[in-house]
DNA sequence: TTCAGGTTGGTGACATCGTTACTGAACCAC
DNA sequence: GTGGTTCAGTAACGATGTCACCAACCTGAA
């Protein structure tokens, strides 16, 4: 198996070559396809992943059935505090599902707790990428904790759109992107497209004035 | 210095008799007095702390200067999120706060690194630890989004009461424990003496009625 | 003691957000 | 096309947050 995928992970470029080896022979390649509950209630992932291509998405779902997104994990990340769980063997409440079509470098357990009492590069990394969730977690708690829901809604749609201008969600979908009920979206995104920020057909959201949004979402990061 | 400390963390208990005399011979016992600042915005923590005696609050604070608390850290339990911080050289939005006068085991950085790498019973401990820590956010999460002010306020002023039946607290510092307003939790807590569960006088909260207020909180439960 | 100023708590009015209930439009499978 | 399902719009209301203000209480200093 080709070690090249390494070079996508800025924090692991300088391991050392004997824990390279064991990390690219003891690890797995392996691809998930779109819309896979990689993690959940009642299964706890077998492997640390790495994340190669494609995007999965972590959300919280309560009892009542309502979700709200606590973070995503993109490519050259890895979905670490699932480790945590891993190692302690509990079950978190949180899911992860594969946004995409997901390429992932699939560490299992025994091995990755070879490489963190081996590596201290390997440590680095790890703690790091903790380091960057807790952060968001925080972030999360922050925003539902004080922060007025148009604001978190012009964010979200800044932070979504990815160049294409267009969001595909319904206003269910981002309503549990953000904890809230879809009338709270449906209410907003209105009177973004009367703003003309917007325009909206069913399923997609068409951003027609980012610079709108960016100003209102801006007024949330004072 | 003594070791007997260690048997106040059950997750220690197996230690190695090696790792053992590194963690007690390299680590020192601090005395934290009550109300200091142990890490926060700008500051972060030289050392992991093993709680001994006392108890920490770790809370956010906004810019704006509204707070909430995120958990409290007992004795026999490890301030481990800030390690991922102390590991990663970033700084939290987060801070906390010595609740009581505070004896604590401080382990230097390097220290815990060492015994990361060297000691698997070390390594569950610490990530069992970061588990626990992960979903109490999580659970703030769900209930700050999802969850009733005033079942909120049952359950916090129930885990508050430490068999003393009186909570020592002003409205305003209610309000920081649920990230909300003042004048909400003075509704609230109007309601409950109405209802005869709790009487209140300036700065303090005298529970007369803990079973109606643990219905009330059971409600969040189901 | 008395007064000034800060802290704490109570309250009304209003804005924002969440819930309930219902409607119709758009889409899909047959 | 027909019928069922998903999606979006909206009104009414309840719950929560914000703003403004006042009263009661405490503390320290004149």
């Amino acid at each position: 198996m080709s070690a090249d995928w390494i070079k996508q992970f800025p924090g692991l470029s300088r391991l050392e070559a004997a824990v390279r080896d064991v990390l690219t022979t003891k690890s797995t390649v392996v691809a998930v396809p779109e819309g896979t509950v990689i993690f959940g209630p009642g299964k706890s992932p077998q492997n640390l992943l790495l994340l190669l291509q494609g995007r999965v998405r972590v959300q919280q779902v309560s009892e009542a059935g309502r979700e709200i997104v606590l973070y995503r994990v993109e490519a050259g990340e890895s979905c670490v505090l699932t480790t945590a769980c891993l190692l302690a063997h509990e079950d978190y409440s949180a899911e992860g599902i594969a946004e995409t079509n997901v390429r992932a470098v699939a560490i299992p357990r025994a091995v990755f707790d070879d490489l963190v009492s081996q590596s201290v590069t390997f440590r680095n990394f790890i703690f790091t990428a903790y380091s960057k969730r807790i952060t968001d977690l925080f972030q999360v708690i922050e925003d539902i904790a004080f922060q007025r829901i148009d604001i978190r809604l012009a964010q979200k749609l800044v932070d979504l759109e990815r160049g294409t201008g267009q969001i595909k969600a319904t206003h269910q979908q981002m309503a549990a992107e953000l904890g809230t009920a879809r009338e709270v979206i449906s209410r907003q995104l209105g009177e973004f497209q009367r703003r003309g920020w917007i325009r909206q057909s069913r399923g997609t959201i068409d951003l027609v004035d980012l610079a709108g949004l960016e100003r209102l979402a801006a007024l949330g990061a004072e």
